[in-house]
Parts: structure tokens; sequence; C-alpha cells
DNA sequence: TCTGAACTGATCATGATCGAACAATCCGAC
DNA sequence: GTCGGATTGTTCGATCATGATCAGTTCAGA
């Protein structure tokens, strides 16, 4: 079918009907984030037919917002001449954006900045990166040399020297930057940077006290050392077992870097194995598609979920799609695009007068089916509470 | 009366009819919470006809609050064309402020939250209180019993079980709180509470790299642990100190609370003295006032400021007073104030949908007189640079 | 250039929602 | 008690959102 989409933050794609401008608010939202849709892609997700879809985009078109083509609709670009005449098109600041990837993650977070830019009379230009210091430079620089730029948003890569020699020559860019999903470490005096971030320690230990509510008393970690994020998830992770002293030496704690695709079968098997070998019954789990992943396979092998083995995700990307659907947290990714463009506008506008800014924002965690029930073959499930 | 209608859940539909007013209010925030609402799932919920809710929808999308939609209506959004291009129509929230001081540093804050609130016709009602949780509370309870208050800024002493339990039971509280200039701590999971907050450990390094770039190689710090901001300007001190290779352990480290102004001088001896043990040329001196004294005290007792003591203050309420004029570290003041306002009010009108923001200012460092030219009598002054 | 597949827009049908007019009710003032 | 204004409920034709059908159009590959 469709390829890895970017299932919108709708928690239940095809429950509960929209009204139309909750649709077209959607379609907004997806093509700011893909930059294109199709008629098709989006009627399936949204669950209304076609012609639905199609009067949308017309309206749409009308007003100037997409422009259409055969088979869907981009963002209002000037090659198309039907476009409305109107030419509100003075765009007071141009804004580069820097993203290591645009399948996964990011696409919302580039919704939410493209949106906020709409209502400032903003333009992003956004580029596709990877998750590499070398190459995150490459890609600022081609914006720099290519565009006028007055602000940048990054997302780069800051671990080894090469991110701390990254992140001192953001700071000495003569634009604005702000740091989006990262934090300048304070060993580093990166002083003009400012940033948003999630707190994922916070989101983590959102999750593990969920867990421990519904009656886990051993909770397990599983973690992708190669995002910047993982070690944001343990520390929050690790902090809740303190406080609900649980003694964390004898926690699961697993890393699934560096395992490939055709070991992940044996891996998960060996995680299983843990936990029944420590009593663990509940598992939280780093990137959501690994927790997809995870989820299928303690079915395939007859582990009942939530009952023997309960699962949270984490980014809610893909995890409402698995069978059981899964507990995830939220990160506010639109929410992050969005504070990124006013921080890099604000600043544009009021100089450097204005304090550098630094932002947290709090997860949500999405309860779905995967954690709910507790321990089946637990006795002392719910005995307590926090 | 309308007949009993079928038995609701939870909600209170045929228990007392709701005046008008408060039935939009009830719209509101549904609206607010789910993004959306239907006039059938509204009406029933509220045990009115359709049409009446229709009506208050009508009424709420006038005046822009809501947006229009066939069959119920959303949050305002830039799509609906029918929005009323007058202006965001911020609505006169009324805000309750608690500071502990009326003094020092606060009028400031109140000054930039005043500012802010203005543009945004909001009402700010202030209350004076003290470094205490109980009376901190007292002030708060105040505020809730004599005021119709949408939300509440405070800071609040968060020190002891008196301080967290003070803030659990803010964090319960059934309108908004954002706390400024504190942080809740991670430990206990007030998941609600925002926060603005200086960046106080940043200051203080700041502040220490300022004195070492000037030359200066042992330099002290004298904090006054009554305050709330001193465990962080020591925290700040001691990470610069570290990352400057100066042995935090034969540092001069002071606190000044609890020494009664009659004590002071011989207080302030002792220091001078542990300084030239040490060969301590520089020290950071938080809060202002307590350096203005102690620059005042090497005055008197011949010791050269900047030559033989270097003095950096903190908070700049009165470090431009003394003579020689003192360096110190500038908080944002006015913009916490002015930050407090725009997330109490951001959230006041978004509801829970926003995620929660916790946002860290970084302070200036104002170099005066008191901390150049290095020490004097030091062979290695600037023959370094960090 | 041709051709099949995919896309598009016009038209109509259907069910739900909306608005205007009028009736019923409640509330406070005199 | 009763009067007037404000609020709410009822009815019914008008309006709107959506999907189905089908003929016309566009696209992409041969």
């Amino acid at each position: 079918m469709t390829p890895p989409q970017s299932p919108e933050q709708g928690a239940e794609p095809a429950g509960k009907s929209l009204f139309s401008l909750q649709r077209r608010e959607r379609l907004m939202d997806e093509l700011r984030a893909h930059g294109s849709i199709t008629v098709r892609a989006i009627a399936a997700e949204l669950g209304v037919s076609e012609l639905t879809i199609r009067r949308d985009v017309n309206l749409l078109a009308v007003e100037g917002l997409v422009s259409r083509v055969h088979g869907g609709a981009t963002l209002p670009s000037p090659l198309d001449r039907t476009a409305s005449m109107t030419r509100p098109q003075t765009n007071r600041y141009s804004i580069g954006m820097v993203v290591p990837s645009l399948d996964y993650y990011w696409p919302q977070v580039i919704s939410g900045a493209r949106a906020e830019a709409d209502e400032r009379q903003a333009k992003i230009l956004v580029r596709g990166s990877t998750y590499d210091a070398a190459d995150n430079r490459q890609q600022v620089q081609a914006l720099l040399n290519t565009q006028n730029i007055n602000g940048l948003i990054v997302a780069p890569d800051i671990t080894g020297e090469a991110g701390r020699e990254l992140l001192r020559w953001l700071n000495s860019l003569p634009i604005p930057v702000v740091l989006a999903e990262r934090r300048s470490p304070i060993e580093i005096p990166a002083h003009r940077l400012e940033w948003v971030a999630t707190d994922h320690a916070f989101g983590a230990g959102m999750a593990t006290r969920h867990l421990w509510q519904e009656g886990h008393r051993k909770i397990g970690c599983m973690t992708d050392s190669n995002s910047p994020t993982s070690a944001h998830v343990v520390r929050g992770w690790l902090q809740a077992l303190g406080a609900l002293r649980i003694p964390a030496a004898q926690s699961v704690n697993e890393d699934s870097a560096h395992v490939p695709t055709s070991d992940r079968a044996e891996h998960f098997d060996r995680i299983l194995q843990l936990c029944r070998e420590t009593d663990t019954t509940a598992m939280l789990v780093h990137s959501d598609t690994q927790a997809v992943a995870f989820v299928q396979h303690c079915v395939d092998r007859g582990v009942d979920v939530p009952g023997s083995m309960a699962v949270v995700g984490y980014d809610d990307e893909v995890a409402y799609l698995a069978e059981p659907a899964i507990s995830a947290v939220r990160p506010p990714k639109q929410y992050v695009g969005r504070l990124a463009v006013q921080l890099i506008t604000a600043r544009i506008s009021e100089g450097p007068k204005r304090p550098v800014h630094r932002v947290q924002l709090n997860p949500d965690l999405i309860v779905r089916d995967s954690s709910l029930g507790g321990p089946r073959s637990s006795a002392h499930a719910l005995e307590d509470s926090l």
C-alpha cells in the first residue's frame, strides 16, 4: 500500500468523523509536512471518498493555500498561474530548516513550523539531512549559500567532537540559530544558541509510572543509542525507577543499536528470555517502530500483550497501527516546530537585547491497549498506588 | 422546565439548569479539551435543545472564539474565512500574582508582567508575600477567595516538605499556574506546572569565566542560602571552576545566611582573610546588596577594588550605586514577567491540549569597574585565554 | 502518436443540519 | 398579582455535506 506515511496525530484514524474544516486543516498539515499529497492517500487515511478530498482541495486552491496538481495538491507554487492574484506574497523572513529525517518524526515538526510561519508571513526552506554532523553542516552551508536566510532552525548531531565543533560553528553564525529537539550542553558555552526540545526524560518517567500504576513491578527499557533522544529516555526511566524503589541494576536495559534487521528475531528472543528470568512484565521501548516490531514478535511467540508483556512505545508515530494498539509517549512535535519559528522570528525582530530562551515541552502519554490491565499472573497487581 | 433527560454519565445533565453564560463557558471547555464539538452531543450533555446550542455557537463565533462548522464548532481556525478580521479579541483575563518581595528584584518582574498584560488586555492582581511556603499559600488562597482569577503566577518557597506540599497543592488547583523564577523539581511530578526561570547557573558560570578572562586564577563565591537562587549560583560557579580546571575544594565558598547585620564586618574580615590565605583575587557575590556591602567593606579596609579584589555581583539591583560601580549578572527580570503572562494567557485560551512549557532565560553580564583590569600584583594576568 | 488507466467535474440523491417565525417559560420589577 | 423582557423550545422548509454515477480529460508508457 502506501509507503510509511506519517500517520497524523488523530489517535484513531477512522474512528471519528471530522468536520470539513478539520479535514481541510489535516490536509494542510499533511501538505506542510510532506510538501505534497495525493487525493487517494488522504481519502484513505481520513476515511472519506476521494471526491470529498477533491472538493476540499478545490476550496483550498481557490483561497490560494494549495496548488492543484493531477492526482493531488502541493504547497502553493509560484509556477501555478491559476493561483489567486491576491499576492499577499510579502514574506518578511526566510527561515532555513535542517532536519535529520524526512520520514520519521520530523514531518510533523516541519508541519508545525510551516503553520506558524504562515501566520507570521515567513517562509520555511527545509532540507533533509542525516544523523551526522558533517552532513548537517553541509546542508546548512548549502542553505546559506543559495538562499537569503534570516534565521536557522537545526536539529544537528551534537555527539562527539564533531558535534561540539558543529555547535560552536552554529553559535558563531551571523544569523540567529534555534536548535530543535536538541540542547546545547552546559560544558560548551554556546551562549547564543536557543533551543526548544521535548523533555524526553519526563516522558519516559511518565510511561514508567503509568506501568507501575497498572501493577507492574519490574519494568525494562529497550532503546536505540543511535538516536539522540535515547539517552534522555534512559535517564528518565532510571529516575522513575529510583523514585519507585525499583532496583535499576536488575532491570532489563537493552540497546538495539547495531542489531541488523536479520538478527532482530533472536535479539527479541534474548530480551524476552531476560524478562522471564528477571520477572519483568513491562517494557518501555524507544522508537515506536521498534515497539511495533517487538509487539509483533511477542504475538508470534505466543507471549500475550499486555497480559504477559506490557509495552509502551516512544514517539507515537506508528504505535496505533499495531495489534494490539500500543500505548506510546507522544512528543508535541507540532509545537516544537511552532515554537522554534516563534523563537527565531522574535529573535530576528527583537535582536540581541532579548534574552536567550531555552524551552522544554512535556510530552503526552497516549494510553492504548498494550499497557492496560496489569500483569495477568501477578499476585500483587493494583495492590499499591503511587 | 425540561423533562428529565436520559441520565448522562458523570456530569450534571438534569440537576440544575445552567445560565447561558455558564453553558457557553462549558462549551468552550469542551472545545478546548477536544478541539471540536458537535451541537448534538453538547445539547444532549447539557440537557438543552440543539437550537440553544446553535445560538450559543453563533454568539461565540461572532466574538471569534470558535469557528462554526456544519454540525458543530471547532477552535478558531485560520482556514475559517468567516472569521472576524477585527483582531484576536484577547479576552480580559484576571491573573493573580504572588511574589515573595515587593522591594527587591520582583518589582521589575511585575513591571514586565504588567506591560505584557496591558498588551493583552489582561489584569494583574499582585500580592506580596515572603520567602515562606505557609505564607505563600495563604496569599494565594486569599486571591482565590476574593477575586475571580483565571490564572496564577507564583514564586513560592519550594524548599523542604512544606515547599513540596505547596507545589502539589498548586499543581492541583483548578486554574492554570505558572511559576516565576522557580522550577518544579523532577522528583515531584507536578506535571501541570509550567515555569519560566532565569538560568542562574549559566549566569554564575558566565561571571566566573569573565573573571578568569580578566586574569584571575582563584575565584571565590559568597552566597546567601536563604535565597532560592543561591543553590543555582553555586552550582554554576562550581561547574565553571571544573571547566576551568580550578580546584573547587580550595576555593572560597561562603554562606552569608544567618549572619546578623551586626556581625557583618567581622564576617567580611574573615572572608578577606580566607582570600588572602588562598590567593583568591576575585569573588562572585550573590545578591547585589551583599556585593555592595562587601565592596564598601573592602574600601574601608584599604583593599583595592578591583586591583586586589575583583567583585561581580548578582541580580544587578543596586550594583551600579557602589563606588567603584560593581559588575553584575543581570537576570532578564522584565522578560520573566512578560513570559509568565504569555504562558498563562496561552494556557487559559488553548486549554490542556497545549503541552506544558518550561522556559529558561539566560541572564546578561553587565561589566563595570569592579571586575576590570585583573589582579594587580599577579604575574600571570592575561597570559592565557579561554 | 496511440492507448489504457487514472483522474476530474457535473449532476443528482440522500440524510443531516440550519434558520426564521412563533409559542412557551422564567425572572425580576412595580 | 401582573407586566415586559430575556431566554428557550418547536416546527418546517431551506440549505449543506457527502457519496454515487458517468462522461470527459489528462497522464505516462509504448
